[in-house]
RNA sequence: GGGCGAUUAGCUCAGUUGGUCAGAGCACCUGCUUUACACGCAGGGGGUCGGGGGUUCGAGCCCCUCAUCGCCCACCA
């Protein structure tokens, strides 16, 4: 509260847009948001999950900044050296889905334009849309140290990346593997499992008669039923598949059928994983197109065939249906099953259908050779990625707030499997992996001149990593590692960590794996990427809807906060759910938090106007004895207040301790004490001005973390 | 098939070690052009805290169970 402005120049109404972009560069021009390394004192230090280049900012990056800004400002105002460090992603597969949608407009594809100029394309968009960002969040009060903002393709997180890659690769944790993985027929490219969408889907189960062949081809009168959802696949079938106890089909196993319209001989085996109960006990075996069917396949030594190629279209294998897209394959396939006579029967079925994350494109199982991370093998005694990460936090190094999150992460992290980190895109962190002519790998940091074995002309592996491997190093690459940096000395390991509980796995898991084993050298405590991570919930629509840009019921945080201000959104969003829970978007909500925000301007103008010219102490212990039943009410009930909303701040519970802030400033000092003291003022006694001045003052400064703009004008 | 969350006034939500915990805002009703604020003031109505059972001197808060809604995980041919 700048008490030298004169009451009377108050306007009567709070107006957020005359003051905030003003206050905003006043504190940032001041270096309010750059914290000095101070060796004497602990410091705070948060990294903001940075937002994707794709768009604009949602609601849920303004909750984010409502959140990481109520903690910053309030440690900075118990003088710890904060440092909130900003950033933002690059986001490969979404920022390459969204410049392939704006060359379309063009009648482009990526392919028209090549590798480099795309590439150069999307550093255009990046470069508006970084900025774009960054002032979304001033807008919004983030006091985020902006001369720090960190871009994950910035040639420092390059050599993380780089530095982490060949560092797993030479512990033996990176390999290159032939496996089953999702392919996005779409996006063209390989995808882990977190970034395939289940949806279940209402589709037909399709009963196809195989019939058996003896000696030589000879057609015998017995067949076996199998049960399929993608009659398309049976092209690239190698076997059928039934359990060794099923008495059904015991003398059958090792005898071979013929496949209906291809016309080629494959056996009957007996695998473990085929149950008996399911339609009618025999499946179909497409090590090709089916993670299931693959490992079948292994254990039965059956060849492997891929009948559908990397656009979703049938290839050469599927013989007649060779070229069609596989959907129409599946059509023809029915038809030609029903004219010859196998079909069985057809039942209606609902099943799980993976989904591109991306873009919604059926994902299609394949195998395919990439790059992987091994997270559970030991690359020391002791010590493996997973085991690792769990254990941080079995062990209480790192607490995940709210605690029920716990179980879902350490349930994740105990069933871990092997990441996929490879990825079939243009746009992001290119694998530092060369090859020359002569298949001699070079796996280094710096790009290497010449085959470190033959000297032979070399090629960059073409694939780029996951965008999650580099997002993962951010709490130490974004403070210098693998430099030995003043600031990674300090600042690391950073204080908290925040994000919303639906990218636990995507970010938070990592963050913590690359983490502690990027950092190991630092010992058990000192390794840790944070020390606490809070998971907040989605903010969606008023009808309890998630806000998507396809259904058109996003709400942009900017207009919230142009509408009410951006002390109203951050309340709002602050007070609206407990941490970890979903909340609804709710204009009511957003009104009441703007007139609270106005009643404190009022209330100030109030105070202002009586105090006038004169100059006011400050209570004083003192004092104490003079004041009336009121003064020593309001000023017990401050110091309660105080003490409540510091441990309430200790333990993350911002939206009770905002709460509980409002209802000290609007029921109890503006309804009771305000008007208690109006008495005694008209009456000519001035006292009231004392406590006036600092309950109004120590209120407003509680208030700060969390309304920044209108408290401090 | 596992796991989690929600269910508290008409609406949106608080209620963290079981004992001013039955609350807030909005909405509603009745009064107020009271010189901080109509983005306001004073007052008021309204809830057997999803159902049932249990533990306890005492339970929205702990245990069991059921119901409804939602979410996550899982190689559901």
């Amino acid at each position: 509260m700048t008490t030298q402005t004169p009451g009377s120049v108050l306007p009567p109404a709070y107006e957020p847009a005359r003051v905030e972009s003003r206050i905003y560069k006043m504190w940032e021009d001041a270096g309010h948001f750059q914290p000095r390394i101070d060796s004497g004192k602990p410091p705070y230090t948060i990294i903001m999950p940075p937002p994707n280049v794709t768009g604009e900012l949602h609601l849920g990056h303004g909750l984010e900044d409502a959140i990481t800004d109520t903690l910053v400002r309030w440690h900075r105002m118990q003088g710890d050296p904060t440092l909130w460090l900003p950033g933002e992603d690059h986001a490969g597969i979404a920022t390459q889905n969204v410049i392939e949608r704006e060359l379309a407009k063009e009648g482009l594809t990526r392919q028209d334009l090549g590798r480099e100029k795309f590439v150069e394309r999307t550093w255009m968009w990046v470069w508006k849309y970084r900025s774009r960002i960054a002032d979304q969040h001033r807008k919004l009060g983030a006091s985020a140290d902006w001369s720090r903002d960190v871009f994950t393709l910035d040639p420092a997180i390059v050599k993380a990346v780089r530095t982490t890659f060949v560092n797993l690769y030479n512990d033996g944790l990176i390999y290159r593997g032939l496996r089953m993985i999702n392919w996005c027929p779409r996006c063209e490219t390989a995808l882990s499992d977190l970034e395939v969408d289940y949806e279940d889907v209402a589709a037909k189960l399709y009963y196809i008669r195989y019939p058996m062949v003896g000696e030589g081809g000879m057609p015998l009168p017995d067949y076996v039923v199998v049960a399929t959802t993608r009659p398309e696949t049976m092209v690239a079938d190698t076997g059928v598949a039934v359990n060794p106890e099923d008495d059904r089909y015991e003398e059958k196993i090792g005898r071979m059928l013929l496949l209906p319209i291809m016309g080629r001989e494959i056996p009957v085996v007996a695998d473990d994983a085929v149950k008996s109960e399911f339609g009618t006990g025999a499946v179909k075996v497409t090590p090709g197109h089916d993670p299931n069917d693959w490992e079948i396949g292994q254990r039965n030594d059956l060849p492997v065939i891929v009948a559908i190629d990397l656009r979703g279209n049938m290839n050469d294998e599927a013989g007649p249906y060779a070229g069609m897209p596989a959907d129409d394959a599946r059509a023809a396939i029915l038809r030609d099953l029903e004219d010859g006579g196998f079909m069985d029967h057809v039942e209606d079925y609902v099943h799980s259908v993976g989904h591109c994350s991306r873009c919604y494109t059926v994902v299609q199982p394949l195998p395919s050779e990439q790059w992987w991370l091994d997270v559970r093998k030991e690359y020391a005694p002791g010590h493996s990625i997973s085991g690792d990460a769990a254990k941080a936090v079995r062990d209480g190094r790192i607490s995940i707030v709210p605690q029920r999150f716990e179980k879902v992460y350490l349930n994740w992290m105990d069933n871990i499997r092997d990441w996929c980190i490879s990825r079939q895109l243009w746009w992001g962190h290119q694998i530092p992996v060369w090859t020359c002519t002569s298949g001699h790998r070079t796996v280094q940091v710096d790009d290497p001149p010449a085959c470190r074995q033959c000297g032979a002309a070399l090629h960059q592996d073409d694939d780029v990593l996951d965008t999650w491997f580099s997002s993962g190093l951010a709490t130490h690459a974004d403070l210098g590692w693998p430099d030995d940096t003043d600031s990674l000395r300090y600042f690391y390991p950073t204080s908290d960590m925040q994000m919303g509980y639906d990218i636990m796995f995507f970010w938070c898991a990592r963050m913590i794996m690359l983490g502690l084993y990027n950092m190991r050298e630092r010992g058990a405590e000192g390794s840790v990427p944070f020390r606490n991570v809070l998971f907040h919930g989605l903010i969606r629509d008023a009808k309890g809807e998630k806000m998507t840009k396809t259904k058109g019921n996003v709400v942009d945080p900017l207009t919230v906060a142009a509408t009410y201000g951006s002390d109203a959104f951050r309340f709002a969003v602050l007070t609206g759910a407990t941490l970890g829970a979903d909340q609804k978007y709710s204009d009511e909500r957003l009104a009441a938090a703007r007139n609270f925000a106005n009643k404190l301007w009022n209330s100030a103008r109030f105070v202002l106007m009586k105090v006038g010219d004169r100059r006011v102490r400050r209570p004083h212990p003192t004092d104490r004895e003079t004041f009336a039943l009121e003064d020593r009410w309001i000023l017990s009930r401050l110091e309660q207040l105080e003490l409540d909303v510091d441990s309430l701040l200790r333990a993350y519970q911002l939206g009770e301790a905002g709460r509980y802030i409002e209802e000290f400033l609007r029921n109890e000092f503006c309804d009771w004490y305000i008007e208690m003291a109006k008495v005694r003022l008209t009456a000519g006694d001035e006292r009231p001005l004392q406590v006036l001045t600092h309950a109004l003052d120590r209120g407003l400064r509680l208030l700060h973390p969390f309304m920044p703009f209108v408290t401090e004008e």
